[in-house]
RNA sequence: UGGGGCGUCGUCAAGUGGCUAAGACACUGGAUUUUGAUUCCAGCAUUCGGAGGUUCGAGUCCUCCCGCCCCAGCCA
């Protein structure tokens, strides 16, 4: 169904550089770490993983690959209240089909809560940390503001002794949730807001989805991350823009316990035009049933992208071209659908499918005869082979190439024109039928015998070639289209019901695809000749009746000539 | 506002004092085409947020200014 490396044996195919590459490089001319190269992803089990995810996978991991390292897949769990199982299967599953590989190194910063509450002890017994007893807004109020120091609590010289008692009794359950915390100490008058004291633990009677009841004081990300990377091994720890603020204190952590301390170093996050890439917003679409649910195949998740019917080695490609920089910056959707087409376009078997149909009629073609014709199945590669379409009387072509007033340049069918249908004749529409309401319901065309596909065009050259479907052959099923979710180019910056696009979903019931469509596999992609590519949907296709997701149309350089006038 | 960052083509992004400032996407022509697709060919920053300065030479160094992003969770 999907291969996740076709892409990169591609000889053009060149590993990117970045600043971070660079900075491994001379590392390793260093001999930092031995010459040893460790990353790690680790993503929060709090939602699932988008395409911004993705740009941190191919980086942590290529650079692992390219430097012939190993990169860790961490689950930062130290949030019992917002994570769930569902959501580290969903990520396994991601990741594994992004194309890379953890071999056995899958862990769990919840695998470390033993030695990081051993750590915290060391930490009070050396008198670099104490139990606060102030409330959550008594604390913010104590901490200052951006251009005003903060105090120190009234507890932060608590002795040792009754730091160790009451820290061991927050362990135990003696408080309820929000009662105590342990803080480092550090410095209150800090400019960086980070060291004003921060937390290290807070009490949260909350069952853990790997721990269970096992623990109701869980550590803050500041005094995790760090030791979990250095449990680990990891050499070079990267992560994005806003965390380098807690560098210091990351540093801090880690020189303060005397333990392995692996450098962290920060990239800008993705941003795409027309897309939402925040975790608040992406979870308000799942839970307001905005969307239908985390995969649905206009969702910028990665399971939103597999459904929707791209390809791993299209999301790399993407990624690889993004770049790696620390400078904020939104990448133009069009860079994703190119790489998407650039792929499927080698890829992708060609057929022939109609989504709103127009009934025409040869009236020169004999009422009982089917004609076998021969397709090829993708110019792009000869050995495709090819397959035969049943031709017939009566086809339907799509209602959209054909106009009954057409402008001066458009290339399509019109009374008295002709067009090639493709891989057959060329037919000559001669009459319009019409319902009493006047609408259009069947054209009335000749063939012309002489023209079919493959032999000399008896002198004839038209223009347009259309794609059709044998109307008593076709195989009649449910098609999505989805266009972007949202209509402002930068949706982040609105709240959601003002931004949304409210055409980013169009499903078609009775479109008329070549028979041999029946067939496919839940998960095949194809491109339907001239309408774009699409994906047999993997959840609502039944074997012998698959429904179809467009996965993106194909460049239409006609349309944009109609819009400009 | 204190601190930390960032500003090179419409959008990403190379560039680490010395050839005419890479490349990609987008865009604009034009050729080929039984997909208005693909492919091909051509064009697309006398200038690097601005102003000064150092230098034989500055996108790269210095000074000042301007703009944007992040931080005041017991989230990550």
């Amino acid at each position: 169904m999907n291969d996740p490396k076709s892409k990169s044996e591609d000889e053009e195919h060149v590993a990117p550089t970045n600043f971070i590459h660079k900075i491994i490089e001379e590392d390793i001319a260093a001999g930092k770490n031995d010459g040893r190269v460790h990353t790690r992803f680790p993503p929060e089990p709090n939602g699932y993983l988008h395409i911004g995810h993705a740009k941190s996978i191919c980086l942590n991991f290529g650079l692992a690959e390219q430097f012939g390292g190993k990169c860790n897949l961490r689950f930062d769990d130290t949030n019992p209240v917002k994570e769930e199982e569902e959501f580290v299967h969903s990520i396994r599953e991601d990741v594994k089909w992004l194309g890379f590989d953890w071999a056995d190194r899958e862990f769990y910063a919840s695998d470390y809560f033993g030695q990081l509450y051993e750590w915290a002890i060391k930490l009070i017994k050396d008198g670099k940390a104490y139990v606060e007893d102030l409330s959550a807004d008594e604390i913010r109020e104590y901490r200052g503001t951006l251009s005003e120091p903060g105090k120190n609590s009234p507890h932060r010289d608590r002795p040792v002794e009754e730091n160790l008692d009451l820290f061991a009794r927050m362990k135990k359950g003696e408080f309820p949730d929000g009662a105590k915390v342990l803080r480092a100490k550090i410095d209150m008058a800090s400019p960086n807001l980070n060291f004003r004291d921060p937390v290290l633990y807070r009490i949260l009677h909350a069952e853990h989805h790997r721990t269970g009841g096992e623990w109701c004081i869980y550590p803050m990300y500041d005094w995790a991350h760090g030791q979990s990377d250095s449990i680990e091994g990891i050499t070079h720890s990267i992560c994005t823009l806003e965390f380098e603020d807690h560098r210091p204190l990351y540093d801090w952590c880690l020189d303060t316990l005397g333990v392995y301390h692996p450098r962290q170093y920060e990239f800008a996050r993705l941003n795409i035009t027309y897309t939402v890439l925040s975790k608040r917003k992406l979870l308000q679409l799942v839970t307001e049933k905005i969307v239908n649910g985390w995969d649905d195949p206009r969702m910028p998740t990665i399971s939103g992208f597999r459904r929707r019917g791209f390809t791993a080695a299209a999301i790399r490609d993407f990624c690889d071209r993004i770049g790696v920089a620390r400078a904020n910056s939104t990448v133009d959707l069009a860079l994703l659908e190119f790489c998407l087409r650039e792929e499927l376009n080698k890829t992708a078997p060609r057929v022939m499918a109609v989504l709103k149909p127009l009934k025409i009629v040869l009236t020169n073609y004999p009422e009982d005869q089917v004609e076998q014709l021969e397709a090829e199945n993708n110019p792009e590669q000869p050995e495709a082979g090819s397959r035969q379409i049943p031709f017939s009387r009566e086809l339907y072509i799509e209602q959209e190439d054909f106009m009954e007033d057409p402008p001066k340049k458009f290339f399509r069918l019109a009374p008295g024109k002709e067009v090639r249908l493709k891989h057959a004749y060329i037919i000559k529409c001669e009459e319009v039928v019409k319902n009493d309401a006047g609408e259009i319901t069947e054209l009335r065309c000749v063939y012309i015998p002489e023209t079919k596909s493959g032999q000399a065009n008896a002198g004839m050259k038209v223009k347009g070639t259309l794609h059709w479907v044998s109307a008593p052959h076709a195989y009649e099923t449910q098609v999505r289209l989805y266009d972007n979710l949202f209509s402002e180019i930068e949706p982040d910056k609105i709240e959601i019901p003002g931004s949304l696009n409210p055409n980013s979903l169009e499903v078609l019931a009775d479109c008329k695809l070549e028979p041999s469509l029946k067939d496919a596999k839940a998960g095949d992609r194809f491109q339907f000749l001239r309408m774009g590519y699409f994906i047999a949907d993997v959840k609502d296709s039944q074997p012998g009746a698959p429904i179809f997701n467009r996965t993106t149309p194909l460049r239409d350089t006609w349309a944009k000539v109609q819009k400009k006038g």
